[in-house]
RNA sequence: GCCACCUUAGCUCAGUUGGCUAGAGCACCGCUUUCGUAAAGCGGGGGUCCGGGGUUCGAAUCCCCGAGGUGGCUCCA
């Protein structure tokens, strides 16, 4: 989807500086911030005497058009402060990005096409006839905080999607539209998954009878694997005193995000964000010998986080989620070969659904130390033991986030690239030297002399309402057969007491097979019922009427996306619920019918 | 939390410039029908027009406060 090539990122880029033309002849006394070109397109920033909303995006989309006309080339000029002063004497926001370069020894430029001057420092279209008019569009209005900090003025940022060409933008639009068709808020309420309600509150999804068997599959599916590789389940209580976040350091950083809870003799206590400092307990609570390394807990639990309201938003973004949570409790030594066994279990997991993994390698911020803990040399070993994990994986096929650590050590980071081509933060693997430090865990080792251990975070779905969102999406609702809620409708031809115990009878064995199989014999037609399968993007429907019941054979409507024929040939019963079976095991994409 | 916009039945949405007992389709319930692979027919129930306050002879409609949502910003252990 980010089409970045350099020409297009030129035309973006020319696209803001014409959107901050034509809003400063619109609105007197307007002033443009800043206006970077984008993935997908631009945006501009401004300060207005009046509030733009969506409906006067045409206008100035207008506006542009015509200014566009009379416009040519980019001229680029190079000024000294003084020079910057007296052109800029207007705007402040301007005048401020001016003084800072000239403190910093740029070069400021001038660019100017047709009457519009703008301090800048490039990558315009040499020609502004390389825009094509037909291809950029005004999208939305926003609020922006200047310079991207919450105690600064709050600016108006309008956003456009432009391309290089008029058929791009339509394939743009329409990628827009598919989004919006598979948007996980709408099939949670169409496919009956989750709700929300008022009287419990935002950012607190429930989960539907059917949306909990999701739930069930995804967390059996990632807790089988860590099982495999040793990890032992472990529970915990969802609230604990405020000194296990002192301890842990968490509560100097986000004591401001727990649910607080003071109990009537008047002890703190918060409803728990993570679980680490819990597991540690765990660990702490007997001595280990470095023969009983590494130690390994798993436990699927929820977390509770005062998000800011303005941030929640359907399952991506909630109050009360769920993590499959892990925690390793090992010797340096051991890092390596922990680490490597849970990237297999991302790279197994994130195969299943076809997802393409990208690594972003996520370091502290050497210019930001205040907001992290431990010691420079601590960071540097811990994020060059990571790194080396990295290069040993992908080589030199990942991206350096510089600044996307936690507070307690440099992390793996995976992004899954959907269906619609975007990308989404997934999987996480997280290197941490300083929660042991701050709860003292160690090991006995070889010696008998205390060594301090290390803690390896992992969450493979980062949490399951979050991989849902992402994977509903990817899936459009049409989930696999291992997936699905309901496997098989059973169809009645009519409500004759022989079909109807028949499909009963067929029910039964399906459930017998571990199958999830319901019975529709309502007073309706035929048609009327398969309607409502497809609607529910049920894989298997069968239809049972006295032509069944008399050959023992199934004709059975497998769910259009599954690279299959709508129906399918008939086949025995036992032949039927075998394959199903089969597929549900197996945990295949597609259907074998 | 901040900016903009939005909220009418379970769902999707109509509802003229403020003016009758607030409507439709789907869903739900009942009756008729007993049907062959994407909607059978008829009837019925269901609303504190998000909540509270105000303006007005009169408010779903205008104003204020609050809640919830959407798109961004900020944040994200």
């Amino acid at each position: 989807m980010a089409d970045n090539n350099e020409h297009v990122m030129t035309i973006r880029h020319s696209l803001a500086h014409l959107l901050a033309a034509a809003v400063l002849q619109m609105y007197p006394g307007a002033k443009n911030a800043i206006g970077p070109a984008i993935d997908d397109g631009f945006y501009q920033d401004f300060d207005l005497p009046e509030a733009v909303s969506d409906d006067d995006l045409a206008k100035i989309e207008a506006r542009m058009r015509d200014i566009l006309k009379t416009w040519g080339a980019f001229t680029r000029k190079e000024v000294g402060i003084d020079e910057a002063r007296q052109q800029f004497s207007w705007n402040p926001y301007k005048l401020e990005l001016a003084e800072d370069l000239a403190r910093e020894g740029a070069q400021l430029t001038f660019y100017t096409s047709g009457d519009f001057v703008d301090l800048c420092r490039g990558g315009h279209v040499q020609d502004a006839h390389e825009i094509s008019p037909k291809a950029f569009r005004l999208t939305r209005v926003s609020g922006a905080y200047w310079r991207g900090d919450q105690s600064k003025q709050q600016l108006q940022r309008i956003y456009g999607v432009a391309f290089e060409t008029p058929e791009e933008l339509k394939a743009y639009l329409q990628m827009v539209e598919e989004a919006k068709r598979r948007d996980h808020r709408k099939l949670g309420q169409e496919l009956d998954l989750f709700t929300f309600s008022d009287l419990v509150g935002a950012g607190l999804p429930l989960f539907t009878p059917r949306g909990t068997i999701l739930r069930r599959q995804l967390d059996a599916f990632v807790q089988g694997m860590r099982d495999e590789y040793g990890y032992q389940e472990v529970a915990v209580p969802h609230i604990t005193k405020k000194d296990a976040y002192i301890a842990s350091g968490h509560w100097k950083k986000f004591q401001d995000e727990l649910f607080r809870i003071t109990t009537r003799e008047g002890h703190e206590f918060a409803m728990k964000p993570m679980n680490c400092p819990h597991h540690t307990q765990i660990f702490a609570s007997r001595v280990r010998s470095y023969k009983d390394m590494p130690q390994r807990y798993r436990e699927t639990t929820m977390c509770y986080r005062d998000e800011q309201s303005g941030e929640l938003s359907g399952l991506s973004r909630v109050r009360a989620f769920a993590q499959d949570d892990a925690h390793v409790f090992c010797r340096t030594s051991q890092v390596e070969e922990e680490a490597l066994k849970i990237w297999d279990i991302v790279d197994r997991f994130y195969g299943t659904f076809g997802f393409e993994l990208r690594v972003r390698f996520s370091t502290h911020d050497p210019a930001h130390p205040e907001g992290y803990s431990g010691s420079a040399e601590q960071w540097a070993s811990t994020e060059a033991q990571l790194l080396s994990i990295v290069k040993q994986k992908v080589g030199d096929k990942y991206t350096d986030g510089v600044g996307e650590a936690a507070f307690y050590g440099p992390k793996i980071d995976f992004m899954a690239k959907d269906a619609l081509g975007r990308e989404h933060q997934v999987a996480t693997i997280q290197l941490d030297f300083n929660q042991p430090e701050g709860f003292d865990l160690t090991c006995i080792n070889e010696n008998g002399e205390k060594e301090r251990v290390v803690m390896i975070h992992a969450a493979i779905m980062g949490s399951i309402e979050r991989f849902l969102s992402v994977y509903i999406e990817h899936v459009a609702g049409r989930f696999p057969v291992w997936l699905a809620p309901e496997q098989v409708r059973i169809i009645t031809l009519n409500q004759q007491e022989n079909v109807v115990r028949y499909a009963d009878e067929l029910a039964g064995k399906a459930k017998l097979l571990g199958l999830r199989a319901i019975v529709d014999s309502d007073n309706e037609s035929v048609g009327k019922k398969i309607r409502s399968a497809e609607l529910m993007k049920i894989p298997y429907t069968v239809v049972i009427g006295d032509k069944e019941i008399e050959s023992g054979q199934l004709q059975p409507r497998i769910r259009k996306d599954m690279e299959v024929g709508e129906t399918a040939e008939p086949r025995t019963v036992e032949e039927f619920l075998k394959t199903v079976a089969n597929e549900a095991k197996s945990r295949v994409n597609k259907t074998s019918l």
